[in-house]
DNA sequence: CTTATTATGGACTAACCAGTCCATAATGGA
DNA sequence: TCCATTATGGACTGGTTAGTCCATAATAAG
């Protein structure tokens, strides 16, 4: 019927979100993001609306694939327990490549400027959900095979596993080294005996 | 010898840390530090030399003055372990108001552009230690005292503390409610031991 | 009072910012 | 083939950015 698309959005976003991540919403300049999505300004208003409507779409897209991701692994590790130990061993094995020193695209954004605007607070909030949800499943599937006290809340658990993840991440920007971040999920893995 | 300046550098440097704190870098404009500081932009740039050297200025204030008052409660509260509470529960106290909200000034740089700028990135470093190092001396202080057993280690701790520091003010940032706080922090305790 | 020194106000610059608009290109259906 | 529809390239906008520069104001020493 018409002209069809030369670029694949899926592909676009995923570029534009990488960006984001990287370098924060006020940083990343317009030229940026068309440069790194390879598209003119024309087709990158006419397909993502504008800076702050495509952020918000790659949040979400963000949170969505992380959650969905850990969700799967979840699921195909035996013990919960191990799933956990697993999610933040890699989180220190990355520590010191690029991809670690992007740290969480969630927990920058809620850093950077959740508080100015209410549409991104909304998001920080539901994202935040997404991972906590993740972890109490785990902390549950722990409680279950006995690996954790049931008299331990699950809810009080995973909300301070994703604190940990985030001062975590937080501490690699921070110029952490190895030894100190495996040191800090130790001294995590051991609370939750 | 010469006019004198109009006025107060320590309290002008102040003003530009509350504004770098809560907007952080890019965010801020030079309109928005000479507006809050209340000078021309020319005593801005004799003053201060420019934006980013005012913010490296402001950020060595920071650490160095908080970890200063943190020392001083330190010395002044007789349980170690007292003032690792004091000072979790401060945060769970004022996540809700504005100076809550801002999150802190360090984890906020570390965040938005430790990796983007390798001066920063070095007092991001250095400022880390100087919470962790005030840490420390409460766990020795309260190893010394009994409340926490001898055989962990006070560095490994010390870190633990600051991680769970910096993860708890993204928290506030993200939207958490008092009581998840709370419960993180009643956890955070509950591990010393 | 004069002079050397420094602070200040404000005009100015060149680059960049996000976003708009329109003429043109490309396509599928009739 | 022709037309309706949509994508695209690129020129253009008004506003903002950090930073410079100079003429003038204020001061203290002599």
């Amino acid at each position: 019927m018409a002209r069809p698309l030369e670029f694949d959005k899926n592909v676009a976003l995923e570029k534009a979100m990488d960006v984001f991540w990287e370098k924060g919403f006020e940083a990343t300049s317009l030229q940026d993001l068309i440069d790194t999505m390879g598209l003119s300004k024309s087709s990158f208003y006419q397909a993502f609306g504008g800076k702050l409507e495509l952020f918000s779409t790659a949040l979400n897209h963000y949170t969505d694939s992380m959650a969905a991701n850990m969700a799967t692994r979840l699921e195909s590790t035996p013990s919960g327990i191990e799933f956990i130990r697993n999610t933040f061993m890699e989180i220190v094995a990355q520590a010191p490549t690029d991809l670690g020193m992007k740290g969480c695209f969630l927990m920058n954004t809620a850093s950077e400027f959740a508080q100015r605007d209410t549409e991104i607070a909304a998001l920080t909030k539901g994202g935040v959900k997404k991972f906590e949800s993740v972890f109490f499943k785990a902390i549950e599937k722990s409680q279950e095979a006995g690996e954790i006290s049931s008299e331990k809340d699950a809810h009080s658990l995973a909300y301070f596993l994703v604190c940990n993840m985030s001062g975590l991440k937080t501490m690699v920007k921070a110029g952490a080294k190895r030894r100190q971040l495996r040191a800090v999920v130790d001294t995590l893995l051991a609370s939750l005996n």
